[in-house]
DNA sequence: GATGAATGAGATTTCATTCAT
DNA sequence: GATGAATGAAATCTCATTCAT
């Protein structure tokens, strides 16, 4: 009766999958349960209610954008290597896991103003992660944009789309889209290319690292 | 009884508002009356379904951004002034009538496949008209992007984005914003930058005279 | 506003269509409209409400019904006859006049307790008249019945039926169903078959006599 | 979530119940939810749609009356025997579960085409068990009607009417009731009356056995 | 740990009817 | 005579959630 319980891994997994392809009010709790295997009833035997479970998935999302982010941040030496890095482990992050990120990009507006408080600044901790860079570049001469804010959300708002159109076994491979993505995004920021950058593979063994190999792939 | 009668402004209004803010499942349909100030049974004058209403707001945005479009593609004799006039089009409206496009890029997922197919196809159409434009310029060694498909991804999830977080006296200007988003996406296409494209200003005038001033704003 | 107004022709005829097919709680008034032709608000210029078009097309129908059943018994110069009479005539107009025969004897429950004690007063009158003859016939000793109320009861279910299955071109001539049944009623009743009753042409006339030719038909 | 759930005895009782009086559409769910003691909303816990459930006691209730008649065709061993039991246990049926046999008789309508398929193909199969008797006895010159065809129509007619004014402690009692039918089925038929023929009880016992007594009854 | 039963509140949509024009 | 606009009430059905077993 303490704290509302901990969802288990089933129904973590059938939640982000069908908040991500339905919404969180597209989605009913019967049907849920159907996903997971259970009961309506059983259900909150795992977890509290379904805003509760919302705002997990949302929260164990950022957690790991952010621990993926600040190890990215703490090996990269430079603005191009730290932004290069950023842009792969994002995408690479919304590409294995497109249903998570989509969650956290699409359902904010469904929690209540308290509950929605907590999340938004574990997101605007994580976007100001990427502002620093770009304006550390900037500041360095490495970067030349007109306007370093409408850069950080130009940037985000290309790389989390990812989490729309990729699919695993796709046109695209994953690397491919990583390593395209970084380009471009250097490209705009109006930085050279530099070959000596760590290459995709890096980048998805540092997130799947993060988010380990639990039941909330997809 | 033959075909259901057009929704007026009011009604649209109040849906395209509602819908972008809380999501079609969201809305409840005395919201949307109260919105509209009506009773939810006098709604159901003006409209048919909860889901026609849908429809008819995204078809009329999407052959609205088609027709901006097209007439960006006469009158831009490269690929550079196409891709440009393009992106600033594409972000003013963004910028401009937020709720209308977010509602088209957010909720093609609420509607039954029978409804979606048609404005799929609408989407598919505009978004065919940035990826030939980007091939064209590939072709003729004015681009260089390592995957012209991503690149075009890439690009319109950047552009619709500015829906996400525009907002009018906000700390950014539109002819800024627009600009802004056209530079970068040269610099992401690889091209150098050419100082004697339309400025914003003749996009803004584009697009606002494509939409008219009905009462859909925002 | 002092008095209900009387429906026309093509209201009731719409409506004695609509509620034999769909009943009358199965049928709704802006469907109504549209099979009379009208909006749904001038309906109301023809009628008083839904209820009092139902009350008026029964009253009609057993005024007809009683008005024939008197010329027949007028007419008639023994049980025999009477019955023969009684029995075409029912079935001429419940073949004819399908719809609104159907509506009297189902729709009664749909009726105001006030509303419907006028013309469950009709009916009984009507059925009285049945129930009169057999009692005649049966002190004559032309009928052999072991109960002549059983009698008419079911006399009049097998004759009201025809309404049922009746079709106007179908398999059975209305003629030829009009004296089958009047055959077999004198039948039950135990009566010795009389070649010298009227055929069904008389009763046919009879009936289309009484009826006129309106718009109810049907 | 597989298939729609049985609805219990008291939802069923309590919608034969009140489809019977106040016909489908004109029987409300809450209305419903009420005679059956529960809430709206509970009531569809056992039930699927208003629609299944009406299917439901249509389908029960036709397949009890096939069950029947095959019961009464096989011990016959002539046509005036089959028809004296179709007859009485028809009647007996209809008098002691009025209320159901009136729904199959009258709600027909109320269903989509879809539904009404199945329930008027086991419709068409009992009566064609009626048609094919009169046929025998026809063919062996045990009955002379005028028409076969239209002879069952009648009596189906006739005998069906019993569930529309039979009321148990009424003026007639059910054996009486039954035995009058068959006496003037018979004699509609032009078959001589044979004293060897089972009395009701027989047939009272046949219906019982067949229907048992859940909580359906009236 | 699991679930059938239950429900108040609310969902979308339709109802019959009125009225100003 | 005709109708678009309007509505309170009610329609059927689903919602997220609780609880006794």
């Amino acid at each position: 009766m303490s704290r509302p319980p901990q969802p288990d891994g089933r129904v973590r997994a059938a939640a982000v999958a069908l908040f991500a392809a339905k919404g969180f009010h597209g989605t009913g709790i019967r049907e849920l349960a159907d996903a997971a295997g259970l009961s309506s009833a059983t259900l909150y035997h795992y977890m509290g209610t379904k805003e509760d479970l919302l705002v997990d998935i949302m929260q164990t999302s950022l957690d790991r954008l952010l621990t993926a982010a600040g190890q990215v941040l703490t090996e990269s030496p430079s603005p191009v290597a730290a932004m290069n890095g950023l842009v792969q482990t994002h995408v690479v992050a919304h590409a294995l896991r497109r249903s998570e990120t989509l969650v956290v990009d699409t359902e904010l507006r469904a929690l209540s103003p308290e509950r929605r408080r907590p999340i938004v600044a574990l997101r605007d901790e994580y976007e100001d992660l990427w502002e620093s860079v770009i304006e550390k570049g900037q500041a360095a001469g490495t970067f030349q944009v007109p306007d370093p804010s409408v850069a950080r959300l130009a940037l985000l708002q290309m790389c989390s789309g990812v989490a729309n159109w990729y699919t695993s076994g796709g046109r695209h491979a994953l690397a491919e889209v990583a390593e395209t993505h970084a380009h471009l995004s250097l490209a705009m920021l109006g930085a050279a290319p530099d070959p000596g950058l760590p290459p995709a593979g890096h980048y998805i063994r540092l997130v799947t690292g993060v988010w380990g190999d639990d039941a909330t792939a997809g």
